[in-house]
DNA sequence: AGCACA
């Protein structure tokens, strides 16, 4: 009985877009920004919890030191709600480095099947070094070609992309990286985990029975608040338990409501816990 | 980017 599953999503029903309609096939998102020594792991755990994750891929371009890394979704709704969720985060405050995320120029070829990895690194680098990388959860399938065949994000399109804009050099990498950081516990909104959930891109008509019959889907759902604070609406959804909270928002982030108009809703964890009254 | 209620 803890299952419910939900009636047919809002978000299932395809947004049609405004300007760019061949973009919206795309559930694959570009990543780039990253810290030379960031491991696949890392970006496993970057996605994983967003919702509609599929698979991920770490790829060494190189060009340089420049890492990219592409993570696919299960449809291009869930890769852009990742998208604004996870663009202009510090991946890591010790460099500095900011991710670039945007959608792929092509989803990625091959769906992962069931049971095997849900990440996988490609290496273009000079076989001589430190090629060897963790080489994903399931290696099962070691199609590096054919999966960088696919995307062919270094085929000199996105190179402005990677430019670590100030002071960031690649080149003295090797003092930089002293410890290992695989504490990359990053509160991705710069907010702690909250039952309450601060949710916000709403459309100016979305009202409180729309909001409460999606949210009321989920566990632990308590109550629900919105206010319009003048401009657009935003809402406080309280869950009995953070943890509740935390499935709520993964499943709901950036889908839309019948009222959305700029957007899926953008939910983080509230900056305080509703008052029970 | 936008976080209230006490």
């Amino acid at each position: 009985m803890a299952h419910q599953q939900p009636y047919e999503p809002y978000y299932l029903h395809q947004p049609v877009e405004y300007g760019f309609s061949d973009r919206n096939g795309i559930n694959t998102l570009f990543v780039s920004g990253l810290p030379d020594d960031v491991k696949a792991r890392e970006i496993h755990n970057l996605f994983r919890r967003r919702p509609g994750f599929d698979s991920c891929q770490l790829k060494y371009t190189g060009r340089g030191n420049q890492v990219v890394a592409f993570a696919t979704f299960v449809n291009h709704q869930s890769a852009m709600a990742a998208l604004h969720s996870l663009n202009g985060v510090k991946f890591d405050p010790q460099t500095s480095s900011v991710l670039h995320i945007e959608l792929a120029r092509s989803n990625s070829r091959r769906k992962r099947k069931p049971g095997s990895g849900a990440y996988v690194v490609i290496d273009k680098r000079t076989k001589a070094a430190d090629d060897a990388q963790e080489n994903s959860s399931d290696d099962g399938e070691s199609e590096s070609d054919e999966l960088s065949g696919g995307n062919k994000p270094d085929s000199g399109g996105n190179a402005d992309l990677l430019i670590p804009q100030s002071g960031e050099t690649v080149g003295d990498s090797e003092h930089a990286v002293a410890t290992e950081n695989e504490h990359t516990e990053k509160t991705v909104d710069g907010v702690s985990p909250c039952s309450t959930l601060f949710i916000a891109n709403l459309g100016p008509n979305c009202t409180e029975d729309e909001m409460k019959q999606v949210l009321s889907q989920y566990p632990g759902f308590k109550a629900l608040k919105v206010r319009a604070r003048g401009g657009m609406p935003v809402a406080f959804a309280d869950f009995e338990e953070i943890e509740q909270a935390t499935k709520a928002m993964e499943a709901l982030q950036g889908s839309w409501l019948q009222s959305s108009d700029r957007g899926g809703m953008h939910i983080e964890y509230a900056r305080s816990k509703m008052r029970k009254s």
